[in-house]
DNA sequence: TCAGGAATAT
DNA sequence: TATATTCCTG
């Protein structure tokens, strides 16, 4: 059969047919095959146990032609030629002379040595049952008058289709075959050949095939999930054990690499947090959790903030679609502690908005039945932290000073001593920062200024009604 | 002999 | 990169 149109461009005809180029396709609610859409899940209404076995494009297609029409093209282009028109598109609009004839040769070859009216009919009647099912209503449905005759001369004659497709299947393909099928036993043979037509095909893992497996695995545990059993609760005859396993093993691997990821990230969080955070601010971090207020780090950077992620649902597997599509996408959740978020936005280390990217696009091949909401998660959406004016080394380490606003009443002035006393480091962070100053000159100070004196810090803390600390009993 | 899984090939 | 195939092991 000729079919130069669907050579180089998936049409319509080819999902139609149940493939594209050299994949099976498993038709999906979004696929166009509108002619036989029926609800919106075109999978549950075809009928995957298609004893009519997928065909192989490659016996309806002449070999000859699969040479790229820009080659054929390029000999008849003159160099004046434009791309468009030494485009293989252009071969319809305006074919040379000689390549007219090339093309007619090849159409004629191509009749003589595959099919005839009836067999292109029989071709198209049976590649819309593998769509539509073996149900011969809808068979006659889809195919109209003489259907039935048709079948039944491919199926006495045996479809020359089918013949030589799965010749040339087993011919093409068990050049470097397992043993199963070129090693010479009958029965594997023979079971290799019945399969051949939807064996020797490449599954395309389209998301409505992939949120089968997901949830297959989800329902024996990713423990438990073997390829034998992800099968069984599939229900899909048209998939092998061992296109199972290949996508099982794909699976796994993607989920260790994520689940590895996020343990380096909550690892390295961990480190930045006791790294950056002195004991003293630990201690108030500690109270903070409590649900007191949270203590703006006096010495050191601050700790870089939380990226903002939604969990990762790459493999995560809600029960349903409809559950899927009706529920909000999950809600944004640090990665650290909340009570060590910073007081401004921070500018997260470049793994993190990788790791986000990573997870999106993830999401996007992977979320299977979450794809509904990773779709929600765009770049767009992903927080990205404007990164805050650098500060200059010379002041990167000098404590900030409080100047808290003058107090108007005495309720006011005690609430806010009390808010300072509550808020302010202890007596350990402020020997700490004095003693960052004083005791450690390599600290780069503003040029024209000098350390303040333990008086004068004294002082200035006195000033803000703060009681001087007792010496610690420890 | 078969299934599972890792490694390798396409 | 995605999927198929091969090979090894239990």
């Amino acid at each position: 059969m000729l079919e130069v149109s669907s050579l180089r461009s998936p049409s319509k005809v080819d999902h139609q047919r149940g493939f594209v180029g050299d994949h099976v396709v498993f038709p999906t609610s979004g696929s166009v095959c509108d002619d036989f859409m029926v609800d919106d899940n075109l999978l549950d209404y075809i009928d995957f146990s298609c004893d009519v076995p997928f065909f192989d494009a490659d016996g309806d297609i002449l070999p000859d032609l699969e040479v790229d029409p820009t080659e054929l093209l390029a000999e008849f282009s003159s160099p004046e030629t434009s791309p468009t028109e030494a485009d293989g598109c252009r071969v319809e609009a305006k074919p040379p002379d000689d390549l007219r004839q090339a093309l007619a040769a090849a159409e004629e070859e191509a009749v003589t040595t595959s099919t005839t009216v009836e067999e292109k009919k029989a071709d198209e009647i049976i590649n819309r049952r593998m769509l539509l099912g073996n149900d011969d209503d809808k068979l006659a449905a889809a195919s109209g008058s003489g259907v039935t005759t048709t079948r039944k001369s491919v199926d006495a004659e045996g479809s020359s289709a089918v013949t030589t497709e799965e010749d040339s299947a087993g011919a093409g393909s068990d050049t470097k075959s397992s043993s199963a099928s070129a090693g010479g036993h009958c029965g594997k043979k023979k079971a290799a050949d019945k399969n051949s037509s939807n064996g020797k095909r490449k599954v395309d893992w389209t998301p409505e095939l992939h949120r089968r497996f997901v949830q297959a695995v989800e329902q024996l545990g990713i423990d438990k999930a073997v390829p034998s059993r992800i099968l069984e609760i599939m229900g899909i005859d048209c998939l092998t054990r061992h296109n199972i396993a290949s996508h099982l093993q794909k699976y796994r691997s993607h989920r260790k690499h994520l689940m590895a990821r996020e343990a380096e990230a909550a690892s390295w969080a961990q480190k930045r947090h006791h790294m950056y955070a002195p004991a003293p601010a630990r201690k108030l971090d500690a109270a903070a959790a409590a649900g007191g207020p949270w203590v703006v780090p006096t010495l050191g950077f601050p700790p870089p903030p939380p990226p903002l992620c939604r969990p990762l649902h790459v493999w995560g597997h809600p029960p349903t679609a409809g559950v899927e599509a009706a529920a909000p996408p999950p809600a944004m959740l640090p990665v650290w502690a909340r009570h060590l978020a910073p007081p401004r936005p921070w500018a997260p280390p470049v793994a993190y908005w990788h790791l986000q990217q990573q997870q999106y696009n993830a999401a996007r091949k992977w979320g299977g039945p979450h794809q509904a909401a990773a779709a929600a998660v765009t770049p767009a959406m992903v927080p990205r932290f404007p990164v805050p004016p650098h500060p200059h080394p010379a002041t990167m380490y000098r404590p900030p000073m409080v100047v808290p606003p003058p107090p108007t009443t005495t309720t006011t002035k005690l609430a806010d001593l009390q808010l300072q006393l509550d808020a302010h480091p202890s007596k350990e962070s402020i020997d700490a920062a004095i003693g960052d100053v004083l005791v450690k000159p390599w600290l780069p100070l503003p040029l024209g200024l000098k350390p303040p004196s333990m008086d004068s810090v004294m002082s200035e803390l006195h000033k803000q009604g703060i009681p001087k600390v007792p010496p610690s009993s420890a």
